[in-house]
DNA sequence: GCAGGATTTGTTATAAAGTAACACATGCCC
DNA sequence: GGGCATGTGTTACTTTATAACAAATCCTGC
């Protein structure tokens, strides 16, 4: 949170109350969140009880690199590396909802390079492994 | 189309009208389709009307190899590999739509490796690349 | 060829996710 | 302190996806 508050002020980003909110919801919750549990959250706390306030704020995080969306939940994520520019891939548990974030494997250079090759201008890469964690496992699928 | 007829039948899987309809209507379009455009299609057809029965061809088709989800689009597309096991990376493009299947890198087994080593047992892996494709880059973002 | 279980279809209804559009407020810069 | 960009509040709506259950169809062993 201090780091992303910093990186707001180095970027002049507006971390407004929304938004910070948002992003402390999502540090908190361990696991995925769609944008009407974030919504409930804001409307629980007086910030806002309409689907585009949780969308926008959620949309400025993302835009930033605070926050992903986790395309195979429709869900979001809080950044774990503090909004630094990076590509990252994730492990999304079917069961429990948590994700982890670790790092794109410099392979996929390997995807963009051919797909240059073809024609084909990469912008941004999704990689979502989806399995069960630890936990899920033991506690049977 | 052939491929998935013979592929279905040394596998046992009952490839009913709506579900082979869907299919061809997928192999036809060349772009990715919703599951509503694949909907209106069978109701021209006369093969239905509601959208249970446009996902549950589609869920089908996904489920045994011959058609994907692209969860970037929340669409669907036609496999170019007749349905045998494989991992493939998409090529979306942002544009018009259009995807393109490529394989997927073999690096992509480090990353499920890794994540074994962590605890996490991955069971299918999402990879989409977000861009232009050619003729879209020469028209114009 | 037919009983019985499994699979597939038809249908209603509803849930969940996401966006367009526009008026109003706020901050920021000169 | 005027003016422009950015952010907020709100209404209404579109798109995407499922639950639930009854009716039809198909396969399989006999």
């Amino acid at each position: 949170m201090r780091a992303a508050e910093a990186a707001c002020r180095a970027r002049k980003l507006r971390l407004t109350p929304a938004r910070a909110f948002v992003l402390e919801t999502l540090l908190e919750s361990h696991q995925a969140m769609t944008a009407y549990e974030v919504l409930d959250r804001l409307a629980g706390a007086g910030l806002g009880s309409q689907p585009p306030v949780a969308y926008r704020a959620l949309d400025f995080l993302v835009a930033n690199g605070l926050a992903h969306r986790i395309e195979r939940l429709g869900a979001f994520v809080a950044c774990t590396h503090g909004g630094a520019e990076h590509a990252a891939a994730f492990l999304v548990c079917r069961r429990c909802r948590r994700v982890a974030e670790t790092a794109l494997p410099r392979a996929m250079r390997g995807l963009i390079d051919e797909a240059a090759a073809g024609g084909f201008a990469v912008e941004t890469v999704v990689v979502e492994a989806e399995g069960l964690c630890d936990a899920c496992r033991e506690a049977g699928a």
